[in-house]
DNA sequence: TATTGTTATACTCTATAACTATA
DNA sequence: TATAGTTATAGAGTATAACAATA
C-alpha cells in the first residue's frame, strides 16, 4: 500500500485504502450474481430485466430518443433498437417522429406501461421481502442507503 | 399499504414500505446497468466477470467441488463445469480427484491465480476510484457500509 | 461530413436435456 | 436408484460492422 501516502490530500476521489479494495471486491462479485439471479426470478414472465430497467428509465424521464436511452443505459444503439421493438409489440411503448429532427424518434411510456409497473412494484416487493427476511433491520436499513447511491453510479 | 397494521410486530422480516420500494426498484437497476457495465470495464482482458467471481468465491473457500461451486454462485452445473474447464486452461485453477468419491472432483486456486487476483485488484480500484470521484465522502461511506450486505444478499 | 437509427451477423454466457460413471 | 459431472444443443442478450436517411 505505497502510494497511500504518496497522495495525501485528495479531497474526495481517494477511495483506495483496503477497506475500499474490499468493497469493490464485494461489491463486485454481488451484482454479478444478483444480476443472474434477477434473470431468473423475474417479477414478469414477459419482461427481461433490461426491458424493465428501459420502462424504469422511461417512466422517470417522461419521454425520450432511442440514442438518449442507450446512453442512460450504457448499451449500443442496436441493442437499443431491439429492447426498444419488443416494448413496441407488447403496447408498452410508443414510437412517435422527431418534432424538430426526422432521423429521430420520440419513445415514451403507454398508459399499459405505468399499470404494469406498478403491478410489477408489488411483485418485486414480494420478492426481495423475502429475500430481505434473511437481513435484519440494520443491515436492511445500509442497503436502503445505499440504493440511491449505487444507482448514481451506475449512472456515473 | 393496507398489510402494514394487519402485520404489527414481524421482527424483521416487514420490509415492504414506500421507501423499501424505492430502494428494491434503485437496487435492482442499478445492478443490472452495472453488471453490463463490468462486462466491458474489465480488468483484467481475458477474465469473464463470472470466471473472476468463481475465482474469488475459490480464494475464500480455499478448494470446492464443482457442485459446490455451481450452488454458491447460483449457477447450473454444466456452466459451471465449461468455467472451470477456462480456468484450468488459463491455469488458474487446478483439478485434483476427490478423495472420498471417484464421482467428484476438487477445485483449488494455483498460485498463479493468487498473484492474478493480487493484480486485478489493483487494477480494479483505479477503476472504480475513478468512477467513485463522481460520489462524495458521504456516499461512498454508506456504499462501503453496504457492500458487505449486498454480497450477503446475493448468497442468500 | 457527421449523426441517428437500423440491419446483418457473431460472440458470450447460461440453461435444459440426455448421457456416463460412481455411490 | 440416486448423485456428480459432462456433452450436446438452444436461447437470450449484447456487441461490432456496414448501411440508409437526414442534418
Amino acid at each position: 500500500m505505497s502510494y497511500a501516502k504518496d497522495m495525501p490530500d485528495l479531497s474526495h476521489g481517494g477511495h483506495g485504502d483496503e477497506a475500499d479494495a474490499a468493497a469493490v471486491n464485494a461489491l463486485r462479485s454481488a451484482v454479478m450474481r444478483l444480476s443472474r439471479r434477477l434473470k431468473h426470478q423475474r417479477v414478469d414472465e414477459s419482461l427481461s430485466p433490461t426491458e424493465m430497467s428501459v420502462l424504469g428509465t422511461l417512466a422517470r424521464s417522461g419521454s425520450a430518443t432511442p440514442g438518449e436511452l442507450a446512453r442512460k443505459e450504457h448499451m449500443q444503439p442496436p441493442s437499443m433498437t431491439r429492447i426498444v421493438a419488443l416494448l413496441e409489440a407488447k403496447g408498452l411503448v410508443r414510437l412517435e417522429p422527431h418534432p424538430d429532427d426526422r432521423r429521430q424518434k420520440v419513445v415514451s411510456q403507454t398508459e399499459q406501461a405505468e399499470a404494469m409497473l406498478d403491478e410489477s412494484r408489488r411483485k418485486r416487493n414480494a420478492w426481495l421481502a423475502t429475500l430481505a427476511e434473511g437481513l435484519d433491520d440494520e443491515e436492511w436499513a445500509k442497503l436502503r442507503a445505499a440504493a440511491p447511491v449505487l444507482e448514481k453510479l451506475a449512472h456515473l
